[in-house]
DNA sequence: CGCAAAGATATGTCAGACGTTTAATTGTCT
DNA sequence: AGACAATTAAACGTCTGACATATCTTTGCG
């Protein structure tokens, strides 16, 4: 972890590559304390500013978190799930709006995933995750809700169903196809007869979910994917009319 | 994009949130050029080393790229899936080695997630997908291959069958739950049994996708799944058993 | 023995400077 | 006038040195 070719360019991303490279072969334990940014300087012989620009490129990956004081330093993070979540959606997210995806195309990445989930969590749901999807669904029988409390709705009973998997691996995996999706959902307008249909679905796939019936729930999420779709087209059709409209 | 509590520790993380928040908004759109930073250090009443961290904090995400000399500076940065998927794969990787995944929950999101790609994949498969998987299928049946090498053609027969699919979207999302596997997968050790065995079941899911038979894909993925859990549990009963002994 | 004060250590921030890269401008020669 | 070379300017990349702040450890006093 002492390599650095005589290149004068792009220190820090260097050494910060060094030691990203370090704890990914476990030569960096979780929670070892790296040199103080003195010493490190020292060993790489750069300036301690270049050194903490490679420091932060690493804690803005979450690999390393930062306490002042005597003993304090840069240590190993433990990389943990919900961290990992939040850096998936954002990239998710991102990815997708500034790469013109297609509503289809995430959409249909979204509930192929879903649905891979589906039978596993009608076997292994809790009584925890039944619940939220069940508070999810009533929540979005509220007439005065926003659209866009309707989806953050959607996401939220997603979520538990998705969770309800028992999996953390497929829950990260899924969190960020299922938030990602929440701006581009966020522009579509649902009718009071759009949100009934989709209630109606999710009301099938808690109860699916409930009895352990993973194909019913996989069946009701296809469903739901084609209708979804279906909406999506709708507001694409009108949007283009408008626009010969003008 | 100019708030700054007067709370004067974090100021790089939050300058970085505060240029992070513009870009997810819109506010600062692909290639738009950030302000100097100089001009940074202004607008935020901070030093230009303090910029710095944060920009190299935008950087560590390919929020944001940078060049010099005199039409230099930084620019927001088109997040391509190429970027997207190191950063995926690093991160799943971690996180599996972090929190004491184990090979089951690990193999199960897994093969679930790829499952769900089948169907797709055999609807849509091009020719290039379809011979990059026969070739590594043939790769695999050479003699002298490692363990390693194994596994590393085994990960580029998944991700060609997840790529066939044609959607970006799900070979993003998919890509750290492949590769994530491969450390995890390097600690079996191959038979030329289990080897013929996986091989046979590599080949009958290339057959599969090649006539668009997606049940079939499916039903052979789902048994390697199987095949490759009773191969991870061999090795851990064997290294059980070992600990015994000693 | 307990508690407060001093010290040590390490990160967080700042100020100023110099080097390097790159593009635009200027100037000169053909 | 046009083409090519030299100068200039802008911006990032890095360095040095310093001060501020947080936190643990040690010391000293009651």
């Amino acid at each position: 972890m002492k390599i650095d070719p005589a290149n004068p360019a792009d220190l820090s991303a260097q050494i910060a590559k060094a030691i990203r490279d370090a704890i990914i072969s476990g030569a960096l334990p979780v929670d070892e304390r790296l040199p103080s940014e003195a010493e490190l300087a020292d060993q790489f012989n750069v300036s301690r500013p270049t050194v903490r620009e490679a420091l932060k490129r690493l804690a803005a990956q979450s690999l390393i978190r930062t306490q002042r004081g005597a003993t304090g330093g840069a240590f190993v993070n433990r990389l943990r799930f919900e961290d990992a979540y939040g850096q998936q959606i954002t990239t998710s997210t991102l990815l997708l709006s500034m790469n013109d995806v297609s509503f289809a195309t995430a959409c249909e990445a979204r509930y192929a995933l879903e649905r891979a989930c589906a039978p596993l969590s009608a076997q292994r749901r809790t009584a925890d995750h039944l619940a939220t999807m069940r508070a999810e669904a009533h929540r979005q029988q509220q007439p005065g809700l926003t659209d866009e409390a309707f989806c953050a709705s959607d996401v939220a009973f997603h979520r538990a169903l998705v969770d309800a998997a028992g999996n953390p691996v497929l829950s990260y995996q899924l969190a960020g196809a299922v938030e990602a999706m929440q701006p581009l959902m966020n522009m579509i307008t649902f009718s009071a007869r759009d949100r009934e249909r989709i209630i109606t679905l999710h009301t099938a796939i808690a109860d699916a979910i409930e009895v352990g019936d993973g194909a019913k729930a996989d069946e009701n999420l296809a469903n739901l994917a084609t209708y979804t779709q279906e909406l999506a087209q709708d507001v694409i059709a009108k949007r283009n009319a408008a626009r010969h409209a003008k």
